[in-house]
Order: C-alpha cells, then sequence, then structure tokens
DNA sequence: GATGAATGAGTCTTCATTCAT
DNA sequence: CATGAATGAAGACTCATTCAT
C-alpha cells in the first residue's frame, strides 16, 4: 500500500529492520557520516543483502523521510478552523512538543537534512509541506483578521513552533549538557511554552 | 599554544584562510562531508600545507569552533542587570537574530555539530557556556522575583530564544522553501518575535 | 548429456529462451559485461532457474558458442570440389557477407570470444575449425596446382574471406559511423567483394 | 603537449608506466575485463596512485584511445595524390599489415572497443576518422574516375583493408590456432593481399 | 614553509552463485 | 521446476594522512 508494497512476512520484516536501523544511523551520523556497515549490522543483516531490499544508500534515506512525512506533518494537520483558536495552536505546540520527546530521531532525520540545504526533499518542502503550511497560515490568519487572536505574522507563528520544540529533540545534546540527563526539563518547557503561546495569541 | 603563538604574518594569513575556507565548507557540508580538498581549494593551498598549519581536520572544526565561541556567546554576555530587563531580553532576542542573518555559516557550524550529539565541544557546551547560561539565568530569575518580568523558567526562555532565531539560520533551506527567496523574511521575524518576548515578559 | 537430453516441453522451451537471451546479451556486452541478471531477465525467469538449466554464466556461454558452430561453419562446408572453382570460392564470400547481415549477433559472439584470445574455444578452433580449414584449404590448393584459379595461399584466402564479410557484422559501429545507419551497404559490399575475389582468383 | 601536460619526471614516468600497463590489460581483457588491481600491478603502482594519476579506469581507457589514435591513422594519411595509385593502395595495405604485427595490443584496443559499439570513441569515429576516410574515399574515387585504376567502391576498399590487415592482429588467437605459433605467416599475409589488391586494382 | 607523490583504510556497489522452501 | 532470500568476493573510487624533498 506505500512506496513498493513488500509481498512477503519475510521481506517485510526485514525492511522494517532496515528501516529501523537507518533511523539510528542516519539521525545520529547524518547522511555522510551514515555507514551501510553500521545500518547492516544494527539491522542484522548483510550489506549485500541491505542492498537486495534498497537499491543504494540514498534510496533508504528517501524511503525513511517520505516515510516519516505523515507523522511529520499530522501535528499541523489537526490544527481545526472549528476550534478556539488559542487552544487549537498551542494544542498543536503541545503535541509538537511531545513528539520531540517521543520521536527524536525523527526529528534529528529531518534536521540534519535539512541543515545541509535539504537536497533530497526540496520537492517535499516546496510541494506538500509549503501546501500545508500555507493552508493553516490563512486559517491563522482569518482568527486574526477576526479579532480572536492577536495579529501576527502566521508563518512566522509557525517556524517560531517548530524551532521552540523540535530544539529539544534536534540539539537535545546542548540542553542535556546545560540542563543535565534526564528529560524532565520536557515538563518545564512545557509550561514555559504554554505561558509563551498564550500570551502571544492573546487578543488586543 | 593553541589560537595563540602565531609567529610570521604569512602564517598568520595562512590560518585565517583556512579557517575562512573551512568554515564555508564544514557549515554547508557538515563534519563527515567536508573534505581537506575542498578546504584546501578554497584557501588556495595544497592539501599538506594545510596540515603543516593544522595537525588533522578534526583540529581545524575545533579551531574553527573554539575561534567563533566569543562570537557566538557576546549577545547573550551583553545583558546587563542594569538595564530595563524585557528591553535587555528583547534586544538579545533582536542581536540573535541579526547574527542569524549576518553569520548564517557560523550558526550552520554550531547547528551541524550539536545535531549530531557535540561531540567535539561537548566540554564547552558543559563549561563556559553552561556557566554564561547559569549566570544569565539567575539574573533573569531575579527579575522575575522582584515582579520585574512574568514569572518563566529562564532556561526555556534562553532555549526559545536561541531556537527561534537560529532557526532562520539554520533551516533556511525550509524557511526560503515555504516563503520564496531574498531574506526579507528577516523584518517581519523581528517584528514577530518583538511581539513575542514583549508579551511574554510583561509582568503579573 | 550436453546439449542433448532435453526432457520436457518447457525445459527445451527455456533453455531455448535462456541462449536466445544469452545471444543477444553476451554478444552485445561481451563475456564480462554480460550479466545473469540481464540474460534472466531478457528470458523471462528467475536467476536461480536460469542457473537450474545452466551450471554457470560460463556453461551457457560455452553452450552458445557450440551450438552456434555448425552455423557458422555451414558456408564454408559448402565449398565442393565438384563446382567451379571461382564460382565456389565467391559463393562463399556472398554466403558469409548474408550471414553477416543476418546473423550480427552471432558473429559478434564469435568475435568478442575470439578477440580475448579464444580462451573458452580454442579447443574447437584447434580441433574441428582447423580440420575443416585444413580440408577446404586444400581443396583449394588443388585448383591452384590445376591452373584452375590463380596461385595464392587459401589459408589467408579463407582469413581474408573471414574477415572482410564479418568486419560488417563486428565492426557495424565503425561502418555506420563513416556511411551512416541502415544496411544499404551491404549490397556495395557484395559487388565490391565479388570484384576483389573474381580477379584474385582469375588464373594466369 | 599531449591533453594534459605532465610535469615532472616522476610524473612522465608514471603516466607511461600506468598507459602501458593498460594497453596490455585492455588489450587483452576488454575495458569491462579489465581492473584497476591488474592495471595497477603490472604498473608497479597501488591503486589509489593509479587513481592519483587518472581520475577513473575510463579516463584511462580514454586517454589510451585518444593517444594512439594518431599512430592509427597515420597509415591511411600517407596515401598520397602524387603517387602511383596501386603503389600507394598497396604500400598502405603492407604499412597496416606491418602495424598488425608490430602494435598488435595497439590493434585489439580498438577491436575491443568497437565490437562492444565504440561507446567511448564514436565521436572520433564520427569526426575525425569519417573525415580522413571521406578525403582518402574521394581521392580513390578520383583515381576510379580517371581510369587509372578499376572502377571500385573506396569505402569498401577501406574497409577490406582494415579487415584483412587487422584481423591477423585481433583474432591471432585463431590464427595461430589453425597455422601454429610463431608469426612467419606474417610473410605469407603481405604476398598474399598484395597479390589481392593489385588485382583488385588493375584498371579495366 | 611548501608541495608532489603515495597509501591504508574505508565506502558504496555489483555479481555469480548458493540456500531454503 | 521455480523463486525469494542471502552472501562472499571483488571492484571502482574516496579521503585523511604521511613521506620525501
Amino acid at each position: 500500500m506505500d512506496a513498493a508494497a513488500p509481498r512477503t512476512r519475510i521481506q517485510e520484516k526485514n525492511r522494517k529492520a532496515i528501516l529501523g536501523a537507518a533511523l539510528n544511523v542516519f539521525s545520529e551520523a547524518g547522511f555522510r557520516g551514515a555507514t551501510l556497515d553500521r545500518i547492516a549490522a544494527e539491522a542484522g543483516l548483510s550489506k549485500p543483502n541491505l542492498l537486495y531490499y534498497f537499491p543504494s544508500k540514498e534510496a533508504i534515506h528517501v524511503a525513511l523521510l517520505t516515510g516519516l512525512l505523515d507523522l511529520w506533518l499530522d501535528p499541523l494537520r489537526t490544527i481545526e478552523p472549528a476550534g478556539d483558536p488559542a487552544d487549537e495552536i498551542v494544542g498543536y505546540v503541545l503535541r509538537k512538543l511531545d513528539m520531540a520527546r517521543q520521536f527524536p530521531r525523527e526529528s534529528k532525520l529531518f534536521a540534519n537534512e535539512i541543515v545541509q540545504g535539504a537536497p533530497r526533499i526540496m520537492d517535499i518542502v516546496e510541494g506538500p509541506l509549503k501546501s500545508l503550511v500555507d493552508e493553516k497560515a490563512a486559517l491563522i490568519r482569518g482568527w486574526s483578521a477576526a479579532g480572536r487572536i492577536a495579529d501576527i505574522d502566521p508563518y512566522h507563528l509557525i517556524f517560531s513552533i517548530w524551532a521552540t520544540t523540535q530544539h529539544y529533540a534536534d540539539f537535545d545534546a546542548q540542553v542535556h549538557g546545560i540542563l543535565g540527563p534526564g528529560d524532565g526539563h520536557f515538563t518545564d518547557a512545557a509550561q514555559f511554552l504554554d505561558h509563551l503561546y498564550r500570551r502571544a495569541l492573546a487578543p488586543g
């Protein structure tokens, strides 16, 4: 049902093992720093067997990114015109923050790719991502115009939400270097961001 | 003996040429993606000559990061106990945003390093950076306690400032993919962030 | 047990499909350049199934060469002691030229093999082929001795016939590069070769 | 003075060693069958050092082919309008035959390339080679028209000369398989070809 | 100071062949 | 008969680093 439908059990199992291992390795080392050797080892396969399932290193990377795209965009999609504007937006912030806690590898995968110019997903950025952002920006702008939230730039609002939430996944090395280990700080972060955006959005 | 003690003019000139070239290459391609060949070519030196000035690729990278540290931390240092709290903090935000515009390569250099776990500068993060942040966090907490700004977590405030400002440098590929080319959006970003933090900091 | 003893219909059909595909691939890419993947794909079989019918890549190649040997040597066999010497030989030339037009892949297959030192068919060259050539050379020498054709070296005559006719198949890339596409030049070639050999053979 | 002028002694020496080794290997095994390992070993260099002098396997092959082009076309160039037509052409035949004896590897190198469709030198075939052949064909056609030689197709004459002479280099495995070892047969071949072309060219 | 030359250790990828079913 | 899965060996090419001058 996906791009290239895997048929047998073993294929599905191995494809998942590969993508799981690749997520570990790519998110940690970036595309260039990742090696098929490491991915194969983590997936419990031989390197040629890896290339039996995916034609190239790049194909694995692309399959990973496109496969995670929905997961990545879903929180934004859930902003509903029908809800209370501030609640909708703050809800989005908190869902996004929760994703940074639950899926830090996925976040880093995208971060790595985008920091280096998004060479392999620029078409996604300029296509589906831009469309979705445009749509939600229009919605938010409508709320602003209707006086239901403050008059703010919806694009930079969205950028700031991405930045502030993914920060805890992408730059966790720095966060932990300053705050110490563990992820108790996610609670404080949630409280802080709630405050930050509630205030920013309050009308008037 | 580190960045100190360059002897001749030509040595100093070449070290600067190398670090300049390395900034280009490392910020664009990351540590693994960068090659000494490219750095040497951009610096106008031969590869062995490069390694006459720096013992290894990693040494260049570390020299670059440590050499840029002051530039990187200066904006935070300028937060003064004597000033108006909100003005001090918002001023910091805008200075940081301005740095993202003027020094995007430097920002990406740190982003690349930290995304991948900061393997080469963890001691800086846990040392000088943490100290500075702790100091400023104490100052901000003091302002909160005195009722001069809202009661917020100073660490997450600082993280959010880093995130929202550096976002425009580190993830510029995405920003441009959505907003189009040019850097006119920095003006809008400044206005948005001014709003965001003024409101967040207002006492009460 | 070699080419003999195919049992079922389907076996025979698959063997033919494999040899047909192998002819395409080997003649175009040479032994080293050919891959079992390509042969299997062109034959409409899976790779392991291919190796069910032939034990190895080399076995396919050898089966192909030996299977085509008769086709390849038939024109020479048709030189008859009873006929008119010049007509017999020129007839051979034209039949050989016609084969170059009709069976260029077969010609290239042998050409590829022989250019690289005939590692897999040297026994055929030194055995059946040499015997046949010796026989026909003796015949031609007899004609020379009897004054029925000019006094020429029969071996080099045969070599020259092979060379001039197979040239249009083996080096067609060059022929087409100089004369342009199409195969209208076979008519001119026939006329030229008729002239060349008629004159060479004329007694006196 | 050639394509990429080598500067130092050692460069010139190593480039020559590489091209010499490559000539051996490529002419014997073809492009696909040749390995950098073998070329490096025969040149007395390490494989990476080989790639210090030439950027890729293909670059070595192309350098070889283009470097030998002049040697390859020179015999044809020496056909002079001023000379006796039959002498000029038969002289060309014998020079070409002599080259097949002296430079069999060079001949096989081109043969291998052209048999597989001339993928790397088609532009040479359709450019300089075609031009030269067109020029000489016009000259020969003029001699025919003037009645100084027989009325024959000059293009197919040239093809036949290439075919009959290069045959002794390109297909030497077969020639030796039939005639036995040694290269005494070149004398007989010369005599045969002299007869063949003298007769073919005689006017009337 | 500077560079041409050289290399060991990877790194991705191909491919004939084998295994298991 | 047939195929999905797996792999060992090789092959082209890269790159940080070292050597010699």
